[in-house]
DNA sequence: CTTTGTGCAAATTCTTTGCACCAAA
DNA sequence: TTTGGTGCAAAGAATTTGCACAAAG
């Protein structure tokens, strides 16, 4: 809780009670979920939250780098408060994301072409069957 | 064209006339166009064209494997009908989607958690700022 | 006070669906 | 004729926008 608070001060964006509310789910949950799923667990506890708010918040955190915000699905954004570098794995089956290790360098490539470019996020992403889908399409 | 046309048949998708066109210019254009920028550019030639049928075909492109479905964007899915390995990178301010080199061996990690995962795809982005909008940003 | 955050409702945008028509085997 | 592809219009779903109100300093 003060962590959250800390974290999110720590990241020029000033705490109110429905920001700490996201920042805390999302430390605490670290199931990538998306705004629905935020906004849906976070209404019982404040239920004046509003989907904007879950909206702009998400996106200001995103924006500071308090966040990852991932595209590793077709239909909707999801969010990942999660810091340490790690990959993500998305079931074509079930629609699950997990993170998997990522045991190896990724870096940025030094080519001709690229070399102004300014790199800020590197993302891993893989699509496949997790075990539970993998076992019942035999 | 008739590369294109063998292309379909070897991934098991009958051509038709839209099927070959939109294979065409995904084989032409190496910028990962969106629906939108295919829909449009490939109306010109085919009056008739119906955006539904670009969304179903790439659909079964991406299915059949022919082409791989990008959501490095946002908003919008992207396609690239490019089968050489490379990574992506999107940036921030200009939302263009390059290509660029990937020089390392992106394997599927043997840990314990995720040994029973069957891994199809492998996708690795980036996000930041290409050299024209750095440059701007300065 | 003044600035900034919140939340409702409406609008937008991407994508999918239902269904009728068309084309090829 | 039967199967599968195409295309229109409508529906659906995620996200954004405009604006009024509330909160904090």
């Amino acid at each position: 809780m003060d962590t959250a608070k800390q974290y999110l001060i720590n990241n020029g964006i000033k705490p109110s009670v429905q920001r700490l509310a996201i920042m805390m789910y999302l430390l605490e949950h670290r199931t990538h979920p998306t705004v629905d799923e935020i906004f849906n667990d976070l209404s019982k506890a404040i239920p004046t939250l509003s989907k904007t708010t879950v909206y702009n918040t998400l996106k200001i955190f995103a924006e500071k780098g308090a966040i990852l915000s991932l595209t590793i699905d077709e239909k909707m954004v999801r969010f990942d408060g999660y810091n340490q570098r790690h990959a993500h794995f998305r079931c074509l089956n079930c629609n699950k994301v997990f993170d998997i290790p990522l045991n190896y360098d990724v870096e940025f490539p030094k080519a001709e072409e690229t070399k102004d470019f300014q790199n800020i996020e590197t993302h891993v992403y893989h699509r496949g069957y997790c075990s539970e889908c993998a076992k019942e399409n035999k």
